[in-house]
DNA sequence: GTGAAGGGCCAC
DNA sequence: AAACGTGGCCCTTCAC
């Protein structure tokens, strides 16, 4: 492919060329970095196309590029929402135009993400601009300059037409993909998608504080613990081995699970088929060593996944944690999050506490009270669900006085346990024997707790058998801004149908959750534009907001403002409601 | 050595 | 009869 392509390397030629692309409703973009991470390496190139002509501004051709005056008419173009920029993975763009050029890429149309949307949950769909530019225009991109040295004095001329070919595909290659997105009734989600993101892209550039000194702390005490629970639990398990008595204590790795159960076995414990934690709990009582590799299980973990490690990814230029969030991580439109994944730090205050704000800072935390709830309650429509919602008082305590019959007053911790099982259970799909070993009660205990419930929630019921029925029917599910999710399965086996079925029941509740948080990053987004807020931290249903102490109570009102009017778009039968509270730490 | 797969477990 | 959804990370094991 042939590339009509412009250098831009002085400020004249800078001025030329935007006046010439501000005329442009679409402008295919693209950046060269010389590393991938924005707090190591230099912006290099930006590339600009309308289609026609492309544009390649070198940045190293422009002194001081953050303060440079000569770059203004550049940072008019990138911040006017009006002219779109299209881009592949604009996360990674914008996270370098932020920190290297000091503004915000406004009006995004990004095709890494619309593809992502389009393939709906296909996990054999690859999204790189290669394979997408592939799949619907059909243009071979050779991608072998990706990985060039871009830091070169001279840069290449293959080098300089892979940059410019890279913009210039994006303008034809949007429309292909914009016929589609419109076809699959993507378009609602799309501009979700779309709009969210720049808080993502400016809370990974903020990052998020961990306290080392207390980290190593609270590192230090488990690892005397997880010493002695080695120490004991290969002393238990090595009582049951011969050579224990000639050659000293046989050493095992503790770690394989091959070798723990050889040991369990010879010390004649009946070890069921896993020895996944809740399989052993039942043993730990009659078999202290089984209680000893539940407690060793739970330290090793601690260590290794919560260990020395985390402390490897914090920044030394901020001193903070700047992890990886993937926008459209799970097919239901959920986040996730690596290098390191701070949606799975423990609960436990220990390890919470550790993420703190920094010296006149305050932590904004809020999340939302039970919205997978909530937004099934508005689904289903159940009139006794509902009113389980809006009577506002303890919900697990409502449905359990509803489902048994007795006055709230009266519901036993028990029935009240029993009740919040099932109502997250139902989310899920959960079966009556699932229940059965969740709560210990017996297959047929459980299912009549189970017909209870649903006898009480007939609106829920018909809901969910209604909604496995279409998805089934339909190989697809919805959540309420159209993200969309196709289930594949072979209808003549059972088991692939149960799953397909509550699969795709779980995703629009799941999926809407995901929906309502990314409107809320938006929102709160403009509404801490100018102040000193920062988003720093999400967790499906939780925001947490780092600002100056000063401003902690007004982040905390635009906060709860924001996550409540997103929550409300989509969910009007119930009440919306969101905890907030602010903290020196990551801490209820 | 390196990478994939599987078991296990952390979060919501 | 029906076996609870979405991720990532660490470890061992095993194949190359």
């Amino acid at each position: 492919m042939e590339v009509y392509f412009q250098m831009v390397l002085d400020a004249e030629a800078l001025r030329k060329t935007c006046a010439e692309l501000e005329n442009e409703k679409f402008l295919g973009f693209d950046t060269e970095t010389t590393e991938l991470d924005p707090y190591k390496g230099e912006l290099r190139l930006l590339q600009f196309s309308n289609g026609r002509s492309t544009h390649v501004i070198d940045l190293r051709a422009f002194n001081d590029p953050k303060n440079n005056p000569d770059l203004a008419p550049l940072r008019v173009l990138l911040s006017d929402p009006s002219h779109i920029k299209i881009a592949h993975n604009s996360k990674f763009d914008a996270k370098w135009v932020r920190n290297h050029l000091g503004v915000e890429i406004e009006g995004i149309y990004d095709t890494f993400l619309a593809s992502q949307l389009i393939s709906a949950g296909d996990q054999d769909r690859r999204h790189s601009l290669a394979d997408v530019a592939q799949f619907f225009t059909g243009t071979e991109l050779d991608k072998s300059q990706q990985v060039s040295d871009w830091s070169a004095n001279e840069l290449s001329h293959s080098q300089v037409e892979y940059a410019a070919r890279d913009a210039a595909i994006m303008v034809p290659l949007r429309e292909q993909v914009a016929d589609r997105v419109q076809s699959d009734q993507l378009n609602d989600v799309a501009e979700l998608e779309f709009n969210c993101v720049l808080p993502l892209a400016e809370m990974e550039i903020t990052g998020f504080n961990l306290d080392e000194g207390r980290w190593r702390e609270q590192l230090e005490k488990v690892k005397i613990a997880q010493a002695k629970a080695a120490d004991e639990l290969q002393d238990m398990l090595s009582a049951g081995v011969a050579q224990a008595s000639l050659f000293g204590r046989a050493e095992i790795n503790l770690d394989s699970q091959q070798q723990v159960t050889d040991a369990l076995l010879n010390l004649g414990v009946p070890v069921p088929n896993t020895t996944r934690a809740w399989e052993l709990q039942p043993l730990a009582e009659k078999y202290p060593v089984v209680g000893k590799l539940l407690e060793y299980r739970g330290v090793a973990k601690s260590l290794s996944s919560f260990g020395e490690n985390i402390l490897e990814y914090i920044e030394p230029k901020t001193g903070r944690i700047h992890a990886d969030f993937r926008q459209i991580g799970a097919p239901t439109g959920r986040f996730s999050c690596s290098n390191p994944n701070l949606q799975q730090i423990p609960h436990d205050e220990q390890y919470r506490r550790c993420f703190t704000s920094p010296p006149g800072r305050k932590l904004v935390i809020a999340d939302y009270s039970q919205i997978e709830l909530r937004i099934l309650a508005d689904f289903s429509d159940d009139a006794n669900f509902i009113k389980a919602f809006v009577s506002g008082e303890d919900f697990h305590k409502t449905t359990a006085s509803q489902v048994f019959n007795t006055p709230p007053e009266n519901v036993t911790p028990e029935q009240r346990s029993f009740a919040k099982r099932l109502n997250f259970g139902v989310v899920y799909g959960i079966g009556a024997s699932r229940f059965a070993m969740m709560t210990g009660l017996s297959q047929t205990e459980a299912e009549n707790t189970m017909r209870r419930y649903f006898g009480t929630y007939r609106g829920l019921d018909s809901y969910l058998r209604e909604s496995g029925r279409k998805v089934i029917a339909e190989r697809q599910a919805r959540t309420a801004s159209g993200r969309m999710m196709r289930l594949r399965f072979d209808e003549s086996d059972r088991q692939q149908v149960g799953a397909a079925k509550r699969n795709g029941v779980n995703m629009p509740i799941q999926g809407t959750s995901a929906d309502i948080l990314k409107i809320a990053l938006r929102l709160l987004h403009e509404s801490l534009r100018g102040t000193s807020g920062k988003l720093v931290n999400i967790v499906h249903d939780e925001i947490i907001v780092e600002c100056d102490a000063s401003e902690a109570e007004a982040t905390a009102v635009k906060l709860e403002a924001a996550m409540r009017r997103a929550g409300e778009r989509y969910v009007k039968k119930v009440p919306v409601s969101v905890d907030v509270h602010c903290a020196d730490e990551w801490t209820k």
